[in-house]
DNA sequence: CGTTCGATGCACT
DNA sequence: GTGCATCGAACGT
C-alpha cells in the first residue's frame, strides 16, 4: 500500500466550495474495532453558513450543530430519518458554520468487511450484499454503515486518530461537475454538489 | 422503465 | 407534533 498523508486541518480552513473539490480523490479510512475500510471520495456537497437555508446553522446555533461552528478539520457526524449517520468535514474557520457531507466514496480497502458490514437478512433467511463493489458506498447514508462511522466519530479530528482523510500518493485528475444539492427541499438554488462525472459509485443515477 | 411510500429516532417548534 | 442533507422495497405503466 503507498503511503498517504492525512490532510493537515489548514486544508480544511479555507472556502467550503474550495476544500469540497479538493477533497474529491482524497481517501477516507476509517479503523474500527472491528477492522479498517477505506475508499475514495466521488461525491460530496457544500453546506455553507447560516444565509444557506440546507445549512443545520440555518436557524443558529444549536446543540446539534455545534460542531459547525467550530475549529475545521473536525468530524460532524448527525443521525438522520431515524437510521443513517451522515458525515461532514467541517470547514472555514471559529465562528464561521460550514461542513462539507461526504456523499460517496470508490471502495479501494477493506471491501469484504464493507459487505460484512451492508450485508442484510432476507425473508428467506439469506444473509449477504446483493450489490456491486461500487454500490456499497453509493449514498452518504451507504458509506458510513460500510465504514462503521455512527456518532462515536463526531467531534473527533480528521487528520488523526481512527478517523481520517488522507491524500493518497496517486490521485489521478478526474473529470468533476458541480449540481444541485440531492434530497433537500430548499437551496436547490445552489450548485453545491461535486462529482465525478460517470462514476459508478456516485449516488442519485440509476443502478 | 417510472413513482410512491414505509421504516425509524431525534432535534427542534 | 413535525420534518428531516436516506434507502430500498413495492407498486404502477
Amino acid at each position: 500500500m503507498p503511503p498517504a498523508r492525512p490532510l493537515p486541518p489548514s486544508f480544511y480552513a479555507r472556502p467550503t466550495l474550495q476544500v469540497a473539490a479538493d477533497l474529491i480523490g482524497m481517501r477516507l479510512r476509517h479503523e474500527a474495532p472491528d477492522g479498517t475500510a477505506a475508499g475514495v471520495i466521488v461525491e460530496v456537497e457544500a453546506y455553507i453558513g447560516e444565509d444557506d437555508p440546507a445549512c443545520h446553522a440555518a436557524a443558529g446555533p444549536t446543540a446539534r450543530n455545534a460542531p459547525l461552528y467550530g475549529p475545521p478539520g473536525l468530524a460532524y457526524v448527525y443521525f438522520n430519518y431515524g437510521m443513517h449517520w451522515l458525515v461532514n468535514a467541517v470547514t472555514e474557520s471559529d465562528g464561521a458554520p460550514a461542513a462539507v457531507l461526504i456523499r460517496a466514496l470508490e471502495p479501494v480497502e477493506g471491501i469484504d468487511l464493507m459487505r460484512a458490514r451492508r450485508a442484510s437478512r432476507r425473508a428467506s433467511g439469506d444473509i449477504g450484499f446483493a450489490g456491486t463493489d461500487a454500490d456499497l458506498c453509493r449514498g452518504p447514508g451507504n458509506l458510513t454503515r460500510a465504514l462503521g462511522i455512527t456518532g462515536t466519530e463526531n467531534r473527533q479530528p480528521l487528520w488523526e486518530g481512527p478517523l481520517r482523510i488522507e491524500r493518497p500518493a496517486r490521485r489521478p485528475s478526474r473529470p468533476v461537475a458541480w449540481s444541485p444539492r440531492i434530497g433537500i427541499r430548499v437551496g436547490q438554488d445552489r450548485p453545491w454538489r461535486a462529482y465525478v462525472v460517470g462514476h459508478p459509485a456516485v449516488s442519485g443515477r440509476p443502478r
